[in-house]
DNA sequence: CATGAATGAGCATTCATTCAT
DNA sequence: CATGAATGAATGCTCATTCAT
């Protein structure tokens, strides 16, 4: 009701964009809404009402419900490259990189919870049930992480004979379930950080060569 | 449409046990529908009819839809449980025992695909949105393996100093993303087998004992 | 569930009779259930369950939920009939046979709340919408009230002029009022028999002669 | 059936009171529906059908069944009371008050049947089932009678010593025994309004009062 | 006679989507 | 572009009634 008086925040004189403007309102009330209540249980409705918008109006910025989620997920997966990319850039090792890949992944659940309850609660309904989705940017995600660890057999830094992409899921699917205990675990939270930094140890130390002489790879 | 295959009822003399009967068929019924469909998408009415019973019998033996589930999820945490016990019991060690669970749960996804296609791709949703359901069976099964890796950590045989708990909910997330991505590799599937021992050997050596100084890296 | 222990209620050997007794428990329990939640809000299971008998068992006795109502009907218009009958029998003058009747109903409608919950609140539906049925039980009591009525204007104790039916209807409609309200007013219940005595007063004060000089009708 | 009523939803401009249009129609099916069938026996849909609007129109403007049925409470009743309180207006006395009243009840009985039908036969269950709901309109119907009789008390038209609330009750129920008699007395109708005034008769002889000794009955 | 498991038609309600304004 | 009233198909659940035992 009182919805519809929402400042048109900050608006240029003649800004025609207003497009991205609504657009992005839908789709930010949609993480919440989907976070909140689950997709199957949220209705297009509460997300028109939170984006401050009538219900009609998704439809023009997206083609539906399901198309509500898959822009969702591919805004927050270009959203988790994007921050791992950059996390990687910054970081010298193989080894390095995967720890910077999974701080950056805790630092983005803290900073933006719902993005990750979508993330871990949904993604894999949409993997089984929306067919005809590719899901592009998990791929991605996925791609990189596998990048990384095939650097690192190819650096020696890692134990190769394991399947760089295998590897790659087998993380996002541990982290995940962290994230998730972290996330549902709303009272008497534990250390999120501390958590993932044991992980990715444990996950390290997992991968690195086992324990035959071998020259080191940029000599001593 | 597989109305036709209706059981006639045909029952050998003294066999009141139709309670069981039914309830099992029910069940067993709910798992194909809502692995195949997902709980959100599958019908009471698409149950009752893969079951062979009407509508109204699935409420002579569950409370609703809900129940259902939860009832899967308890039928099925039960038998993975069962089947982990066994196999660490017949294992001598703590790390032979964390290897015999990811194997045996390894051959449950093959024997059961539509048991694990439900948890897989269900389990999250019910642990955020059913609300005042502990999952009993669930917890037991994180338990199962936080003590493995408990014992484990006091025969020496792995590192301690890592949350045992944090670990078996990691390993969980790993395997059933592996698991995920083998059921929905319909075609082209990978060797699944060869994958769980890959991931556990990951998983071993991340948590054997970190070679401190015992007899030096570098020369006396 | 336990209800099925319940004590046949002391049957000398050999008694067949026990139709009559299983048709009884049926009635009193579809009074009792009837009373508290209605016809329509009522199941025929709650009935059977209170009655300590099986579903299908009522469907031996009555012919179905309707016919439980009807037969209640006339069970209670009986009793009713019944009462006022005697209530009548026992008083000398029309006046006196009125208020007679009067505090006959209220003593039935305090001894038995059931009965006249039944009656206050579903007659007038049943005799709407279940056609069919001509409520005899109800037709005599009607009658029975005109008749003293009718004697009264006979006798010259009550003005002629008036339908003696209709005011039968119409008494019965106030009392009906008034027990309902009587009834549903559960605390502060306010003193039935005096409420019914002012009515009794009223009405019967209206039914008297017109103050034309008349010859009394039993001469002295 | 009758969908090939449906309105073309011409409309002449600028008339954008869609909203109590719809709402109106719909009030008017549920009261037709509701009189003809009852309201437990009547279905949603067929008020929507009768109405010329879509099942879930209807939760546009009314919460549910029940709320139909409380809105049609008091929309009837707020339409008695309005009618009652012109007829009281325009009469000087209590017992001129009174007989105009019980004329009103007769002849919108006679203009609205379906309204009176709901009344005379949804009330009491509503009373006594929808718990909750107050029913504030029938509670002003009895003050409104109540005060006629108060002041007939107080000017010395009427008996005091009876109470008024009470007698208001019983003249409801009386009139209301009477009006549903004629409703369902669909073929040879009685004529409502002479019976209307006998009762009235017999009521306001019966609040008279009591022949004391004022200036004598016989001569003088 | 009695049972109570099974039936399945029936219903209130929800909600994604459309379209006249 | 935006709206939001209207739609109506879809669904979980109830319960009167039946019938094999």
């Amino acid at each position: 009701m009182a919805d519809s008086l929402r400042k048109p925040r900050s608006r240029s004189a003649s800004t025609p964009a207003r497009d991205t403007d609504k657009g992005r309102r839908i789709l930010d009330a949609a993480i919440s809404v989907f976070a909140e209540k689950g997709f199957f249980n949220a209705t297009v409705s509460e997300v028109a009402r939170r984006a401050g918008v009538a219900d009609g109006t998704i439809y023009l910025y997206f083609k539906g419900k399901d198309d509500l989620l898959i822009r969702l997920f591919e805004e927050i997966m270009a959203r988790i490259n994007e921050r791992l990319r950059a996390a990687i850039a910054s970081a010298p090792t193989a080894p390095e990189k995967l720890k910077a890949i999974v701080r950056a992944q805790a630092e983005l659940v803290e900073a933006e919870p719902a993005f990750a309850e979508v993330i871990c609660v949904e993604l894999r309904q949409s993997s089984k049930f929306m067919k005809e989705y590719e899901n592009p940017g998990f791929k991605a995600y996925l791609k990189l992480i596998a990048e990384v660890i095939e650097e690192g057999q190819h650096s020696g830094a890692f134990e190769p004979g394991c399947d760089p992409h295998l590897l790659a899921r087998a993380l996002f699917g541990a982290l995940d379930e962290l994230h998730l205990s972290w996330l549902l675990s709303r009272s008497r939270r534990f250390d999120l950080h501390d958590a993932a930094a044991q992980l990715a140890d444990v996950f390290l130390r997992g991968l690195m060569p086992v324990a035959r002489p071998r020259r080191e790879p940029a000599g001593g």
